[in-house]
DNA sequence: CGGGACACACATTTT
DNA sequence: GTGTGTCCCG
């Protein structure tokens, strides 16, 4: 059958795409820009356009790079690009987020700096500890100098791309009188000795190899035609120099944002990188998505209108031909649990008027907050009238203390110097090893140099530890060793049950019989679940270091409470703006610190939670709330006064409406008249609380020293593979020499083996002990 | 020595 | 309200 071009159907992922979008399909060469605003069929164009570098051959899928902010934006486009090509593009390996993308780089040449391949990527709580270890070590009153301060002050450093060798004494000064740069040192080196690395490593070490290896770079730059980044707005300067290296020489690179909704900044994003990259790519083509196709005019008409009160934005003007839909709804309530019961109210009926018609259920409905803390009030109330919710973000599946014991279990049998696993687990459940084994057994480490794990099966031999802490830690660590070794031949489900049940773990909560215990049994259960969809245990320990969301929750409809944040790139039928009150929305730290700037990046923040509404938007705003425990009164946002009338229906349920307030905003109208926090018309009130709304887990679980593991069990394994693993003798000690032992006094040596020895000691008697917790005399 | 009970400061947004 | 640190008891 021959072909007849012109008379070939246009292809299928064309269809469908307005003149703006097919153009930025279609300019495939040379660098794109793409200003995408909100709801303009940004995605649809991304998808299409790789799915036409892939039909028209000017690329393999593993030949182009797509690098997303979020798992969600990077799942999505996963899926829309195997509807658009009919199932025929199965995979993108290289399509991910930044931090997923760099990972899977860096295991490829983990060894260029001084890791090894299978690399733990530690999470917040792993990096605060050790972090606090260090401030500890280094004589530092963690107090004065928090751990979370420095993590933050890290964090910075890396988004700037700045290893310890680029901090000077002036940025040193950011931590502890200018010790920053001397503890940021330790905290890389000790990094790499627990074979670990943090988020922001992750990009930090591909630049460093990009740098420093030549030939790597260049096979990177060689397989990756084509380049594609979302949200561009939100890249900080580290991920924009990894984007630079790798776009050269070719430069087809396009990159997709909306200074609009940039809310980064906080995280180091700068949004000068959508300004110039004009200046860095020369020759740029430019494209403006500004047709909306989610939101009624009312909302579009009301987010437009509040966003021109910020000043410095590229400019957009976004338009729809839609004419349908309500205004915007402002409500003013009494207090917090009244906006918790208006909002149930209106969802109730919602899904009344729903059940007449099409379409409409619970999952329609998305509240959306500026703050975690906001959640508790709707939780409270929904579990009152039995509305079915999702908490989304806030409290995430693998963050939960069960989860994060659960795992820690398998890092260490999977990765034995994963020193952080072993401090979380050697006495969780309780099997009586306190503090001071736990100390003896980091001293003995430090002083051997070896992994926690390691050392502790070598002290089992010693007369360090009370004989039931060594009783105990045998097991411990025959245990360890015992899993490690079917590990070969269980499938990781497998091997997770059997541990939490080997260990005592499932025990203890079975014990316990409190609905608490029950949540967190189900969970250990679901941690199980998830498991089973991936192939090996490392691909999930990934997975989890990277994704940490919880997808698995579906079935019924349910209303999604999340932030404004997670609710970026999302979008709802119905959507509710609850707090939106000076001090709340924009945050009480907003109108302290950072001045317009960061007052902009909350409007923006403003701007982004309307536009996800397609049909409905409500905007709540309470008079009191409860803050700290404490009540304190409130008045609206001033964003609320900058919504455009013509677009908004105001009702208030308090008696004087809201004429008062909006006068006193009125003077401000003029989008630069407010100028810095002075003139911020406060609440008598200290900022919002933050506590995290739902079930925080302790980590203790309950005593039941009498819950007993029945297994087979022997301190044997743990010997052997100490012993495998060699320790040389230390050359400074012979028979009969007299030395001193911190616990024991002085003694003389009797008997030498490896690193044990025998000492006749003066008080004690016949020991047997470790070398290196012995000195000459 | 280990663990439980109390007092205390503290607290956005997240890959 | 919550997580952390310190004190005191078994």
């Amino acid at each position: 059958m021959p072909k007849l071009p012109a008379l070939a159907p246009e292809p299928a992922y064309l269809q469908g795409l307005n003149p703006p979008q097919r153009e930025a399909v279609l300019t495939t060469e040379g660098p794109v820009l793409m200003l995408a605003g909100a709801g303009t069929g940004k995605t649809a164009a991304l998808t299409a356009r790789l799915a036409h570098l892939i039909a028209t051959r000017k690329a393999w899928p593993s030949q182009i790079l797509a690098v997303t902010f979020t798992n969600k934006a990077a799942r999505e486009m996963k899926e829309r690009i195997a509807r658009i090509s009919g199932g025929a593009i199965e995979s993108m390996p290289w399509l991910g987020t930044f931090h997923s993308v760099a990972a899977r780089m860096l295991r490829a040449h983990a060894e260029l700096v001084g890791l090894q391949s299978n690399f733990t990527i530690l999470d917040t709580d792993d990096q605060l500890r050790l972090l606090k270890q260090l401030i500890v070590a280094s004589n530092l009153d963690e107090k004065r100098w928090p751990a979370r301060q420095f993590a933050s002050v890290i964090d910075r450093w890396k988004n700037r791309g700045w290893s310890p060798a680029h901090i000077d004494a002036g940025e040193s000064e950011a931590f502890a009188n200018g010790r920053g740069q001397e503890l940021y040192a330790a905290y890389q080196q000790r990094l790499i000795t627990l074979n670990a690395c943090d988020f922001g490593d992750l990009l930090l070490h591909m630049l460093t190899i990009f740098k420093a290896h030549a030939d790597v770079l260049e096979s990177y730059r060689d397989r990756f035609r084509y380049i594609l980044v979302d949200e561009y707005q939100d890249t900080n300067a580290s991920q924009y120099e990894w984007l630079r290296l790798l776009a050269e020489p070719r430069r087809n690179i396009c990159c997709v944002g909306d200074d609009d909704q940039s809310i980064y900044s906080w995280r180091g994003a700068e949004v000068a990188n959508i300004l110039r990259f004009e200046v860095d790519f020369p020759g740029a083509a430019i494209i403006r998505l500004e047709q909306n196709y989610r939101s009624t005019p009312h909302i579009l008409g009301a987010a437009t209108g509040l966003i021109a009160h910020n000043a410095g934005r590229l400019g957009k003007t976004l338009w729809t031909e839609r004419n349908d839909g309500d205004r915007v709804k402002v409500i003013g309530v009494w207090d917090g649990p009244e906006e918790a019961r208006r909002v149930g109210e209106e969802i109730e009926a919602h899904v009344r008027r729903a059940n007449g018609q099409e379409g409409g259920t619970l999952d329609d409905t998305a509240i959306l907050v500026r703050a975690q803390f906001q959640t508790r009030e709707f939780e409270e109330r929904f579990i009152a009238i039995g509305l079915a919710y999702q908490i989304v973000g806030g409290f995430r599946f693998y963050e939960r203390a069960e989860i994060r014991d659960a795992l820690a279990y398998l890092r260490l049998v999977a990765q034995p110097a994963d020193d952080l696993a072993f401090d979380r687990i050697v006495n969780v459940p309780k099997r009586g090893l306190g503090d001071k084994a736990v100390a003896g057994i980091h001293q003995f480490a430090r002083a051997t140099q070896q992994p926690l794990l390691l050392a502790a099966a070598q002290m089992l031999d010693s007369d360090e530890l009370t004989p039931q802490a060594r009783r105990s830690l045998g097991r411990f660590v025959g245990d360890i060793a015992r899993w490690r070794s079917m590990a070969a031949t269980l499938s990781h489900p497998e091997l997770a049950r059997l541990l939490l049940d080997e260990s005592g773990y499932t025990a203890v909560l079975q014990a316990e019989r409190s609905a608490e215990a029950a949540g967190r049994l189900e969970n250990l259960a679901e941690l199980t679940r998830a498991m089973e969809e991936y192939e090996t245990l490392g691909a999930f320990l990934e997975h989890v270091s990277l994704v940490m969301d919880n997808d698995a929750a579906r079935g019924e409809p349910k209303v999604t409470i999340m932030t404004i944040h997670a609710a970026k790139g999302l979008e709802f039928p119905l959507v509710f703006l609850a707090g939106w009150e000076e001090g709340v929305f924009p945050s009480q730290r907003a109108l302290d610190e950072g001045g317009l700037a960061s007052l902009e990046e909350e409007r923006r923040l403003a701007y982004v939670a309307i536009t996800r509404a397609r049909t409905r938007a409500t905007i709540l705003h309470a008079a009191n709330r409860r803050i700290y425990g404490q009540w304190t009164s409130s008045i609206p946002s001033r964003f609320v006064a900058e919504l455009p009338d013509a677009h908004i229906d105001s009702e208030t349920t308090m008696s004087g409406g809201e004429s008062l307030w909006r006068a006193q905003w009125s003077e401000h109208a003029d989008p630069f008249a407010h100028l810095g926090p002075a003139q911020a018309m406060r609440s008598a009130s200290r900022g919002p609380g933050f506590q995290r709304g739902v079930l925080k887990f302790r980590s203790s679980l309950a005593a039941s020293s009498e819950v007993e593991t029945r297994t087979s069990r022997g301190p044997i394994e743990a010997r052997t593979s100490a012993v495998s693993l060699g320790n040389k003798g230390r050359d400074d000690l012979t028979l009969g020499q007299r030395v001193f032992h911190g616990k024991f006094g002085y003694g003389v040596i009797a008997a030498i083996e490896g690193n044990k020895l025998e000492i006749e000691f003066e008080k004690a008697g016949r020991k047997r002990v470790l070398d290196s917790f012995v000195s000459p005399s």
